[in-house]
DNA sequence: CGCTAGTTGCGAAATATTCGCAAGTAGCAG
DNA sequence: CTGCTACTTGCGAATATTTCGCAACTAGCG
């Protein structure tokens, strides 16, 4: 079964436009759209914003890549493999730390208790102050 | 020293606008600032979006309101006095629950403890899958 | 009463994301 | 290898959301 290549697997056409939007994504770790677009436009200058926006989509629901939200504003994209880990942001500076997802283990455990939710602890980042401006 | 209104005895000047949008986030629990807008149209038809949202910000800074993030797109609003609780949104059908906070005391400690970062849980939501999805 | 700084309404600008459509192409069938 | 068709892409325009500049207005203080 294991065919030739990983996006035709997921029964995706295999374009270069494709094709780089993931590798940028995989590079990239974190990205926003626009910085995939841009990663992409290194080797293949004419990427069109759009395309990236529509493969992105279409990379999250083959479950190639996935979205988080960082901040305020729009989401970022990562591969799927990265094993998932916590977003820590700190409203005051910026900064954006990792923390491995088990610190949570209690707290899903809980909200699976408590109220049958499966939590997704990775999608919305966790909000509050850093230990440097905490002080 | 309790002077004759909560807006005054926070340095800001008393305008029906600014009443009025405080009022609407009171009453509508969460809100976007398009519906604090419509809601308070009703009383005062006039009122421009810009001011709901000059105001909401002045608000915030204040702190007589928050902002959540409860999906994928802009800020919903609250008053400060209802009682901090999460927001389990639900990625499929879309559905908010609440949670009071306390389910997350043992998550926030271990994030103390481990990072020395002080958690708001609340001002992100809590995505994943509830109870009815989850079948 | 007046003054002045803070506020408002309004239109425009800045962002972010989505859409329609015609041209291009990947992959399958023959 | 060739042709067909459904899927993709580039592009410009449309939406949607939030922010700004600015002139007119007004709350609050003297
Ligand atoms: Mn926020
Ligand atoms: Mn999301
Ligand atoms: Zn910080
Ligand atoms: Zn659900």
């Amino acid at each position: 079964m294991a065919e030739q290549h990983e996006l035709r697997d997921k029964g995706l056409r295999l374009t270069p436009q494709r094709e780089l939007v993931l590798s940028a994504v995989r590079e990239l770790g974190h990205a926003t759209p626009e910085e995939v677009a841009e990663k992409v436009r290194a080797t293949h200058p004419g990427i069109n914003l759009s395309t990236v926006y529509r493969n992105l989509e279409t990379l999250e629901n083959v479950g190639l890549v996935q979205h988080t939200h960082l901040g305020h504003g729009g989401a970022t994209y990562h591969a799927s493999e990265v094993l998932t880990h916590l977003h820590l942001v700190c409203g005051t500076c910026g900064s954006v730390g990792d923390a491995p997802i088990d610190v949570a283990a209690n707290f899903v455990q809980n909200l699976a208790d408590d109220y049958g939710f499966k939590t997704d602890v990775s999608h919305f980042a966790i909000y509050g102050l850093c230990a440097a401006c905490v002080k």
